[in-house]
RNA sequence: GGCGCUAUCGUCUAAGGGUUAGGACGGAGCCCUCUCAAGGCUCAAAUACGGGUUCGAAUCCCGUUAGCGCUACCA
């Protein structure tokens, strides 16, 4: 019986920054389509720009990814990563067989496959300075032709010890097809790239030759990137073909793109993951969400929420979309609400307080603990609970006492609602929501008034505010002695004189 | 300019020749209700345009248009 060979998949960022929500689907899909088959997915760290490199870029990268929950089968070792960046503090490594997984700590390769495709005619050195590049694009430009450099040095045998750059060979007049597992097959009557850089003069490879070579050595099967990689694919398998190597299959990802149709990019606002992190999303509603740009489960399937497992049982790359996706942050907050009101009490109870003492808020964990499952549906992202627990845990708040006085209340009702109020509540045993529920609606009712209205007194008399948990479980969240405390404060401030209407 | 990719409600998408073109977000309305939510129900909202092929086209083909991407010793 013959066996399918392991699907192995690989994500590599480039560590010029933080980690971009367009590059956690890429990631996404990678570790998707690997586990569907059962293979693996790789993390490589794709740091051969030493001029974009940003100090802390990897360890960050690495952090991002780990907390988004998207983890990979190989990759950097804490070695790796502690060379690459010494701002890594350790463990988060991953390690494999096929390492190391930093290219920076890879050039000797490249640098061998370079020679051995000068050797074999496939490629050449070049000494052309950047001044006479320019010049060339310049001239090119002013003639209308296509930009793109001329192969001077094609056949002056640069020496190696010059400095110089390796540049590939485009045949002339040559067609290519690419069978791509997206787009379906492209086809290119001839190629406009020309003789592009495979090694630049500081001994670094570009992507061209550094992605070619390990997804050789790596045993990538799957090559799945965003589709602005399509124009260079060509290259990438022109390359394929003079190392005699098998080219792995190529899927090139549909763009995320910003509300202006354009690439989703540092333009469009926050759009590091990070970003995502502090604004209160939660790593499985983001995960979620980006699945669902640029793929659907199909036919028959009409469910929009899935957990990571159940994606990974879903994915095929089949089902991925050609045309870009907008990125809705609409949605996500809306997908966002539903994880939070479908996580279980005290693991929403656990985050919240690391979310709110971060934020400030001087958290009481017995009375946070009694306003959570009233505040669960009230919130899409975690900084929404802030305003909603806030009264509980100040020492002083502030009222909008003219928020009161609406359909028929007056200050003298008002006052007379907390006095009774505070009686009521004082007495209750035991204190809880239901039994102040009904002293609230005693009081109403024995003063003759609507329930509405003596309500909003409470309310704002205790929380400050106008808009609130349940009022009852507000109440006792905060306490029998703090309301009532309240209640008499508010009395005191309406006996003080007409407040501002 | 050259090369390439893409085109279904405002947005994400389903429907791979025959459907009243389905769902979700957002919007509107109603119900529930102590505020605000959540939840339930209902409504509005799309096949870019023009030609073919076919008994029949959102679906296949060709053009047009529009958008996007690439055109570096960046990825």
């Amino acid at each position: 019986m013959e066996r399918m060979p392991e699907v192995r998949t690989r994500f590599a960022p480039s560590p010029t920054g933080l980690l971009h929500i367009g590059g956690v689907r890429t990631a996404l899909f990678e570790i998707l389509l690997a586990h569907h088959h059962g293979g693996k997915a790789l993390l490589r760290i794709d740091d051969t720009d030493r001029e974009r490199l940003v100090p802390g870029a990897i360890a960050s990268l690495i952090e991002d990814l780990r907390w988004v929950g998207l983890h990979f089968d190989e990759g950097p070792s804490d070695e790796e990563i502690a060379k690459a960046d010494e701002t890594y503090k350790g463990g988060s490594g991953i390690g494999g067989p096929a390492g190391p997984y930093v290219q920076s700590q890879r050039v000797g390769r490249y640098k061998e496959i370079s020679e051995e495709l000068i050797a074999r005619g496939f490629a050449y050195r070049c000494d052309c300075t950047p001044e006479r590049l320019e010049k060339e694009r310049q001239e090119q430009t002013e003639r209308q032709e296509p930009v793109g450099y001329s192969g001077y040095c094609r056949n002056r045998d640069v020496p190696a010890d010059a400095p110089h750059v390796v540049r590939f060979i485009i045949p002339a007049g040559r067609a290519i097809e690419l069978p791509d597992a997206v787009k379906g097959t492209v086809r290119w009557e001839k190629i406009m790239l020309r003789d592009p850089v495979l090694l630049k003069s500081d001994g670094f490879p570009t992507y061209h030759l550094a992605t070619v070579v390990d997804d050789h050595d790596m045993r990538i099967t799957h090559v799945l990137r965003a589709d602005e990689w399509l124009p260079t694919a060509p290259l990438h398998l022109l390359l394929f073909e003079a190392l005699r190597w098998e080219a792995p299959v190529f899927g090139h990802l549909p763009p995320v793109l910003g509300t202006d149709g354009k690439k989703l990019s540092k333009r469009h606002g926050a759009t590091f993951l990070s970003s995502f992190r502090e604004a209160g999303y939660l790593p499985e509603a983001i995960l979620n969400f980006m699945a669902l740009i640029g793929w659907s489960a199909g036919e028959g399937e009409e469910r929009e929420i899935f957990s990571l497992d159940e994606l990974k049982q879903r994915f095929t790359l089949d089902r991925v979309n050609n045309a870009g996706g907008m990125f809705s942050y609409d949605k996500l907050k809306w997908m966002n609400g539903m994880y939070i009101r479908s996580l279980a009490l005290e693991e929403l109870e656990r985050r919240l307080r690391v979310f709110l003492l971060a934020a400030g808020v001087a958290v009481d964990d017995e009375k946070l603990k009694r306003i959570t499952p009233h505040i669960q549906q009230r919130m899409e992202v975690l900084p929404d609970a802030v305003p909603l627990v806030e009264f509980l845990f100040k020492d002083k708040i502030e009222r909008d006492l003219g928020a009161m006085l609406k359909k028929g209340m007056d200050v003298a009702k008002a006052r007379e609602i907390c006095l009774r109020g505070a009686e009521a509540v004082a007495a209750l045993t035991p204190f809880d929501a239901a039994g102040i529920e009904a002293a609230c609606r005693k009081l109403a009712e024995e003063m003759g008034l609507a329930s509405g209205p003596v309500f909003t007194v409470f309310r704002i008399a205790v929380t400050g505010q106008k808009v609130t948990p349940p009022l009852f479980e507000s109440i006792y969240a905060l306490g029998q002695a703090e309301s009532v405390q309240r209640l008499r404060e508010t009395a005191d401030l309406l006996g003080a004189g007409a407040p501002a209407a």
